[in-house]
DNA sequence: CTGAAAGCGCTAACAC
DNA sequence: GTGTTAGCGCTTTCAG
């Protein structure tokens, strides 16, 4: 039998005064509007009997749950689970609980998902599976459910969002590889339907040009997901094709993981004959041999950097005033998985 | 400008029959006490105007919220996320949210999250991170609120728990060390406040007693927390004392992995000189080198069983009837940190 | 079979 | 300052 809860109206009982009254003494906004001899005598009633303020409640009258909704593709992949801690960092304090749910990078799931948020009276969504074009946010967006995207960005829209400086993390990677004598250079290109995966190739072209590098779109491989079995099937099917690099730089670390598998399974070292870049920075690469070569991302900083923008949109309640971009920096990390060109 | 949502009242309006009417042609239970023909015609009208559902509402009236806690130690521990996913695989489909919660592990924080989940309504509370003791779940647990552990359990309560076959995988990663021919065995224990780092403290005794293998107190070290720098630590000292080892059991794979890192440091070769085995088998070790023998717990059915477990309890009222003690198989995999014992 | 009415626990005008 | 009143959107008696 679940023992009943106490209520605002069996403190109002205890201490003799209204219901309201004992709402607005609890209020800590409200409570200077009363004797602070009522006030106390209410409070001191209140964790005597033990009351705890039943939050559905609330959320009914006032229309705000304290909840957000977190979307992510995957908790599994180990790139999120920072991220969410970097979400909760500051949300949590807040008051704020949040609802993470995994779309698995299915459309139907995902646009499902957001509905299901939204029946529950989430108060804001931050979303870090946003599909370049992705209708169902937009509209919840556009309906005034606030809303920030996280790694990914919606097209078209003025759903502000948090990503990562790729131009700048592929343009380095690419540097570094170009310093070591690299000059065919293979890009192990992401879904392009995904903004990640579409940004990064078109930062690898561009800072092609930059550093006179020449890009061989036959060179090019798209992966169909960011997963260990597609970087390792991009790159047999490349092997298979006869062209010659000396180096592959990918666009996230799950894609050079498989990218690895491949040609240790070919018996081609790496990075002997091939050096192999990562992107993201995941954890444990510090102890997988060979240690990855990558870029890293800030991810529990861009979980917070998420969570206050999408404070700023909820209170303000609308995007308006709120930057629509936040780019945050990335870092080189040189490790075992690159070396001088021997070709 | 947040839309204002369809309510029953604007389906009422429209269809002209009344709210409570409309309720029962949406409650597919309540609906075969109403005309078909009146059912349907409310049925479109919803759909057509878009209406969902207010949870918040609902959930205020039947005090239901159709919300399950989630209580973890840090979603950063790659062992939870598919724990977690098994988790939502039950629950999502029969239109559960789960909110989840990180305790780093800590007593207080513990206890505040416990609270936190109640305040909002959770249907139940699928507890990951319990204590051996833990006052806080065990008082609301005894309140009516259905709870189910899971890798833990609470000592002195009735609440159910779903754990792994601790002696079975503690007693096959002995037998296959004194297989090999080891003998003198090092035990790295868990922290002891946790049943995991206790059971299989125990389970070890148990095992060495039964195996014929000389259990040495002096060659048992207990780790503070289940993390690397524990397990170096923890190894560090035993090397220290100048005891005399050939292999190490540890109570899990972080522990394992932090004691590997130390032999490297000091230049003790894994397998070569010391095999080190871990427990969970978690995801990514099959990258490492040397590729960890572990054992292998099953992590996405203990999610789904513990939700499962958890449906009876909230479906029955009372963990009346339902299980108290479920325990899952384990098995044994043999990679490359073990070898034959030289010494 | 359907309408009327009450109320879940709380907040926010509006009175006094 | 505090009590009164009126709902938030929904379910669930109770009538009819």
């Amino acid at each position: 039998m679940l023992k009943k809860r106490i209520t605002l109206k069996d403190i109002a009982k205890v201490t003799g005064v209204h219901v309201s009254t004992v709402s607005r003494a609890l209020d800590p906004v409200e409570r200077k509007m009363i004797t602070e001899e009522v006030a106390t005598r209410v409070r001191d009633a209140a964790d005597m009997l033990g009351y705890r303020p039943n939050r559905i409640a609330t959320g009914l009258r006032t229309n705000r749950t304290m909840t957000v909704g977190v979307m992510i593709p995957d908790i599994t992949n180990v790139i999120f689970p920072p991220i969410l801690r970097g979400i909760e960092s500051v949300l949590e304090p807040l008051g704020y609980a949040s609802i993470i749910v995994n779309t698995d990078s299915e459309r139907e799931r995902e646009s499902r998902l957001v509905n299901v948020l939204r029946d529950r009276g989430v108060d804001g969504i931050i979303h870090a599976a946003a599909l370049r074009s992705d209708p169902s946010i937009a509209l919840a967006a556009a309906e005034g459910l606030p809303v920030v995207t996280l790694n990914r960005r919606v097209e078209m829209s003025k759903i502000p969002y948090v990503i990562n400086d790729e131009d700048a993390g592929i343009h380095q990677m690419l540097r570094h590889l170009r310093d070591l004598g690299h000059r065919r250079i293979a890009h192990l290109a992401g879904p392009q339907d995904l903004s990640t995966g579409q940004l990064r190739l078109a930062a690898f072209r561009k800072a092609g040009k930059e550093l006179g590098i020449d890009v061989d779109d036959g060179l090019i491989v798209e992966a169909t997901h960011f997963d260990e079995r597609e970087g390792a099937r991009c790159i047999k099917a490349l092997l298979q094709s006869g062209r010659k690099f000396s180096a592959i730089l990918s666009a996230n670390d799950r894609l050079a993981l498989g990218a690895i598998d491949c040609l240790r399974e070919q018996n081609i070292d790496c990075p002997g004959e091939i050096s192999v870049t990562g992107f993201n920075d995941m954890p444990f690469l510090e102890w997988l041999r060979p240690r990855l070569t990558t870029i890293r991302i800030q991810q529990h900083s861009a979980g917070r950097t998420a969570a206050e923008i999408l404070l700023q949109v909820m209170n303000a309640g609308s995007s308006q005033g709120v930057p629509l971009e936040t780019i945050l920096p990335v870092e080189l990390v040189v490790r075992d998985s690159t070396a001088h060109c021997r070709s």
